[in-house]
DNA sequence: ACATTTTACGAAAACCCTTTCGTAAAATTT
DNA sequence: AAATTTTACGAAAGGGTTTTCGTAAAATGT
């Protein structure tokens, strides 16, 4: 059985075909028994309206396009189950694009997506693209008159609707817990001290040790590339400096930590606390569980699903927003318990 | 500056919308003076033909569906990757749904997908799905005859392309591996034995204990429902039976039985083996880290997505397969190494 | 100079749908 | 009985594109 078009029903009857569409669309046009029986045949045979004729007509798809840099990483993968979820719940569909952090293939994909395919789109930039600052494509989408969400990685130069992790508070506020905590030497470890958001995070940090008359050490931020330097640049730091807590940018870091200060025999969190950034499936798992920072990436996702939305069934002028999204501290057992007596003091 | 159409650049030099088109298109019917005006100014004014008007004339998207009953899991994640990757390099896109292991969520995204919106579609049943049994909007799909491509958790009811994992040889080479470092007494701790997933791995480990010619004891077999009930059931186990090996049937549950024998003073591998299944992020970062089975998630994505764009180019008739997936043991530190001479006498 | 071919373009159909408008026939009102 | 309204349907446009076919004018061949 092939798919069944209003012709096909509109041929079988001997009527036309606006008869057959107004009959399964219920208009009033058509008489009582006309309308049964166009109906009922045209549930037997399964009849759907082709939501390719309807995109043509209607000048909208009903589908939001998302491009991702990297689904494997998980604060990607539930940004994108809450927007999939949101999308769904109000009756649109979902294209999802990753752009594998390359400039290249983030630009192919937003042509694809302008070409009539999608209503909207959500994104985050490709590492490449932030690096090489050519935001040419995103430009054009945005005169195409194609409304567009940025989240996480946004870039100042495109005007339209975002939603960033407050990351410098990030920064600033788990400085602040593990001060409360008891810890004086704090030190950083960072993969990702090019992007805007790492060095958000650093300078929340600073604030923090600012504000509690403490010296910030240029030294106590460690730079890490790729995952072998990790222990040396570790070694170097903790033979230099007496360090009582470590934050790492990133999860896998955070875990990569932990194991090379259990290989040390140095006990979490007695003698050094952690703190690891992105609440993803690792750290709940290790031992002992690591205290993260969440950045809420399913919130993240419905918050920019239905600003999307928002924006596309609204008429007329909409100014656009940024939306600051807080992070969250999970506390498990690689950090001290907060001294009551110190945070009275704050 | 609006979407600019074939007739908008028709009415502005004057000419007819075909010649626009066919100008564009590069046609020898086109004198070289018109072709190169018209190409400066489309180029000029970003002009891209319509996708949907393009679906609509040529009954073809050059879109796939996908629908998996769970992101956040990696392996899902995995295929996803593996899909996207492969679809886009050969020029399609990809709509991504999720089923939330829900029979109706799965039922809607269908019957949506089916409506034109994609050429074919690539999916793994949600849990509902096969708890339930009803499969009529599946074979609905396949009458309407758009092609399908089932991974993972298929069932015998559609016919279908299929790629399932191998976990039949899985369980038995598990069983083989861990006989051969010299275990004796394995046992295997499943969450999920309702599933046909689960249940041939224990048919595996059991063929290769009869290989072996050891006897099979049910009680050897633990069946875990919430992740509360494991600790209990991981100390009844060891308190009647002198257990040597787990295999436990997913990676939350191998990382969970680590800790909790972690935690009992049990030392894992020299007094217990682990080994578990889906090699996914945790495994690596735990201590000892986690000898795993992996399934090549991505490595099915691809062969789904090619399988199908296959299918979607062939002209006439194509036999259905059905692909087995062969698993991969990746040894880390939690089983013993092989011992050699016992593998001398197999 | 006439017949034939080539060149260069336009008209129209097809894809499938919704909706506006037009119009017979039937039903109602005057 | 004539005038008006209502009922019930069909024709056609429009959405954007490609492609087939038709056809003038220009170029070529004899």
């Amino acid at each position: 059985m092939k798919k069944i078009t209003l012709k096909d029903i509109a041929d079988h009857f001997g009527v036309s075909i606006s008869t057959v569409s107004k009959a399964i669309n219920d208009s009033h046009e058509i008489s009582r028994d006309v309308k049964l029986k166009i109906r009922q045949y045209a549930k037997a045979h399964h009849y759907r309206p082709n939501r390719i004729a309807l995109s043509l007509l209607k000048k909208s798809t009903n589908t939001i396009g998302v491009i991702v840099p990297n689904i494997l990483n998980y604060f990607f993968t539930q940004v994108f189950y809450g927007i999939e979820k949101t999308a769904n719940s109000r009756g649109y569909t979902v294209i999802s694009c990753v752009s594998d952090e390359s400039f290249i293939k983030e630009q192919q994909t937003m042509k694809l997506l302008s070409a009539g395919t999608v209503d909207g789109i959500i994104m985050s930039l490709a590492e490449q693209t932030q690096a090489k600052g050519d935001l040419q494509h995103i430009l054009d989408v945005m005169e195409n008159q194609i409304p567009m969400v940025m989240f996480d990685r946004v870039t100042d130069k495109v005007e339209c609707d975002k939603i960033v992790v407050d990351d410098f508070e990030a920064g600033y506020k788990t400085t602040k817990y593990l001060l409360q905590t008891g810890c004086k030497k704090i030190a950083i470890v960072s993969s990702i001290f090019n992007s805007s958001v790492g060095k958000l995070r650093v300078e929340g940090y600073r604030e923090a040790l600012q504000e509690m008359g403490l010296d910030y050490d240029d030294k106590m931020v460690v730079k890490v590339g790729g995952a072998d330097d990790l222990e040396i640049l570790i070694s170097l730091l903790l033979d230099s400096i007496a360090v009582d807590a470590i934050i790492a940018l990133d999860e896998m870091t955070a875990v990569d930590t932990l194991n090379i200060l259990k290989m040390k025999g140095i006990d979490v969190p007695d003698q050094i606390s952690i703190v690891g950034f992105t609440n993803g499936r690792l750290s709940k798992y290790v031992s002992p569980a690591l205290t993260m920072v969440s950045q809420h990436g399913k919130y993240i996702g419905e918050l920019a699903a239905n600003i999307l939305m928002d924006r596309l069934a609204y008429e007329g002028d909409m100014p656009f927003t940024t939306k600051l999204v807080k992070t969250s501290l999970i506390e498990r057992d690689s950090t001290r318990k907060v001294d009551k007596n110190h945070r009275a003091y704050q």
